[in-house]
DNA sequence: TTAATATATTATAATTTGTTAATATGAATT
DNA sequence: AATTCATATTAACAAATTATAATATATTAA
């Protein structure tokens, strides 16, 4: 099977998940901590934790630790159009 | 955890695998047959029909048939604008 | 009516993913 | 220094997904 030069369906499948998705939503208007995201998204603070891990391994998030607060913001231009669109389409 | 009224992130999860996304991409110039779909994408034939057939239960493409062939093409403009976008953005 | 073509379905094993709960780490506060 | 707060990691298990191979069905052609 033919295969992309960058793994789009990676992308794509990160995604693909409900609490993922929400975090990513959530971070549309402005970066975030670990436990501002798991208010807005009503998460526990492990499932929290990991998908923002699975997000940022993924490419899709980013990063940046103040003392003792870690702030998440989505990752580049390109994850903050899609999103726009996702949200365009379907919210 | 809060939920979305229509589920984005199963489309997304559904567009996140590289052959189904592939066959996405195939049929973003033109509706196609099972058996193009699986030469354009170099894979076989019950792999192609099984994605296609989860592709098509997601809601992501749509399906005639005409004599023995089976034509499949993207659902509707949200999915081709969709589509459209990722092409953009990393092809 | 038999054979060939196009497509779908089923079964199974292998792998991956997700959930939950518990524990660990590091920074700030008292 | 002990406690609290913020976050990360780990383990265990259940559930979902994937690949592969075999078989079935439907349509057309010989």
């Amino acid at each position: 099977m033919k295969k992309k030069s960058i793994d789009v369906s990676e992308i794509m499948k990160t995604m693909g998940h409900p609490g993922r998705l929400l975090i990513l939503c959530s971070l549309l208007d402005s970066k975030k901590s670990v436990t501002e995201i798991e208010e807005i998204c009503e998460m526990s603070q492990s499932q929290t934790s990991q998908y923002l891990k699975k997000l940022e391994s993924a490419g899709l998030i980013h990063s940046e630790k103040d003392g003792k607060y870690h702030y998440y913001s989505l990752k580049d231009e390109r994850i903050r159009e899609l999103m726009a669109k996702l949200q365009k389409l379907y919210c």
